[in-house]
RNA sequence: GGGAGCGUAGCUCAGAGGUAGAGCACCGCGCUGUGGCCGCGGUGGUCGCGGGUUCGAGUCCCGUCGCUCCUCCCA
């Protein structure tokens, strides 16, 4: 069989990499503007990192990381996710000396060996941000906010955006929660699905997002994880949500919210949308107060998000017209040595000025050529004898179908082409 | 990990046991240095891959790989 890319794994082509470029600018822009700063990590860590920071039992470290050895038979794994990097390198570069608060935004592939389906694959492609150094819930706000701001920026709907946000306490609250938790289900264990049961020994509060409906029926009697936390937890949270209502940001409170990463205490989020399908996060959330002292440096709390770029780009992806994006499509009528030497000094001219162009090499019937250049570019040139001896060439403008002789000067400069198209626009 | 559907030309798809097709796209000609229309002609396929049944398989059977959807999980 011919060699095809790894199942999961997909080529975004030259069709699609405007629209990715455009939401890449967007989301570099808006995390520049809320005074985020880019951080690169490696593709590749200790296998290790994972386990520590997100959780050896979550799902995304047990059963969907990529893991293998290094020569050296070091165990290293390729990123699920990248807040367990950046937090890592915060420690490593000691990044708390440097500033009281610090703010960090990446972008960048991730990987997770799952069964790929719509909006999931196994390399795909992360934006977030973390805000490390204080436990203001204005901050939790400001990073909520940050992710509706990026949405509306885009220009998405808001009326099929949900933002659910719900508090998970911190980690005594949890341990404290997850007795009363059990204590509930516990005698309830029977009317649970094969998979609750088997969570309620490990993770008893992935139970309350289980999709399956007598599972639903018996969580929504459940205690729920906010009237459990301490009371400081239940007033960062109160504190929170007002922070959100003075920003004009509406939610939902949603006591099942809770997030498959171990590292989350407090403040969880998630913003999805209902022209997804069932892969419908499209981006989700936290505090995690803790991971920095668990990765090695000091007390330090946190607080971030991550969303999914398929996800967006696949939103916006209704707008897929196809303009042309050259200034000038340069065509050489004849074969004649002299002319086609003329054509790629008039076109290395105009690349030197700063226009985009580029020039026919594939010899065909002239008016073929044309065709090419009408999907191609905004203008064509016409280089040929006649052209040569009088120093000027035949422009002609595409869209408009108009043609004039132009100086070889006005050619190549951009503010006289920008005329020169408008006045025959305007003729 | 569990379940369902679909893989035929670059794209969208017909073909239901008997010579692999259409539309679009691409190339050429009509139209010698001027586009989008029209007409004519042409290039292009190990029918995802591997086995089986049959005189004969794109078509039926089994396996496998891939895609899509659900479940699961999350971004």
């Amino acid at each position: 069989m011919r060699l095809a890319s790894v199942r999961g794994m997909r080529d975004i082509l030259p069709a699609e990499t405007g629209l990715w470029q455009g939401v890449e600018g967007a989301i570099r822009e808006l995390f520049g503007r809320y005074a985020y700063r880019e951080i690169r990590p490696p593709v590749v860590e200790l296998a290790e990192l994972f386990a520590r920071g997100v959780g050896a039992e979550t799902d995304i470290v047990h059963k969907e990381m990529y893991v293998f050895p290094d020569r050296k038979g070091q165990m290293l794994a390729l990123r699920p996710e990248a807040t367990a990097s950046v937090v890592r390198a915060y420690v490593e570069h000691a990044m708390h000396a440097g500033s009281d608060l610090v703010k960090l935004y990446y972008l960048g592939p991730m990987f997770r060996y799952e069964k790929p389906q719509m909006g999931r694959q196994r390399q795909f492609h992360q934006y977030g941000v973390e805000a490390i150094g204080s436990l203001d819930p204005a901050l939790d706000a400001e990073v909520a906010d940050l992710a509706a701001q990026l949405v509306a920026d885009l220009g998405l709907d808001r009326a099929r955006l949900r933002f659910r946000v719900n508090t998970i306490g911190c980690a005594a609250d949890r341990e404290g929660y997850r007795g009363v938790l059990l204590s509930h289900l516990g005698p309830r264990a029977v009317g649970l699905c094969s998979d609750c049961r088997r969570r309620l020994e490990q993770n008893p509060l992935r139970v309350l997002d289980c999709k399956v409906p007598s599972c639903r029926e018996i969580v929504c009697e459940a205690p729920s994880s906010a009237d459990h936390v301490c009371s400081a937890c239940a007033e960062h949270f109160e504190g929170f949500k007002g922070h959100m209502e003075a920003l004009g940001l509406s939610y939902e409170q949603d006591a099942t919210l809770v997030r498959g990463l171990d590292y989350y205490t407090r403040t969880v989020f998630e913003l999805a949308s209902e022209e997804l399908g069932a892969q419908d996060a499209l981006l989700g959330g936290g505090r995690y107060d803790d991971l920095v002292a668990l990765l090695g440096g000091p007390e330090t709390p946190a607080v971030g998000f991550a969303g999914g770029m398929e996800r967006l780009v696949m939103l916006l992806h209704r707008e897929d017209r196809e303009e042309p994006e050259l200034d000038w499509y340069v065509i050489p009528v004849t074969d004649d040595p002299e002319v086609v030497r003329w054509t790629s000094q008039i076109l290395a001219a105009m690349r030197r000025a700063g226009l985009a162009a580029d020039r026919a090499y594939v010899r065909k019937a002239l008016r073929k050529s044309l065709q090419v250049a009408a999907r191609k570019a905004k203008g064509a040139v016409f280089v040929g004898p006649e052209e040569i001896a009088s120093g000027a060439a035949k422009a002609r403008d595409l869209a408009a179908g108009v043609e004039r002789v132009v100086s070889l000067a006005a050619l190549v400069d951009p503010d006289a082409v920008r005329g020169q198209l408008a006045a025959e626009e305007a003729s």
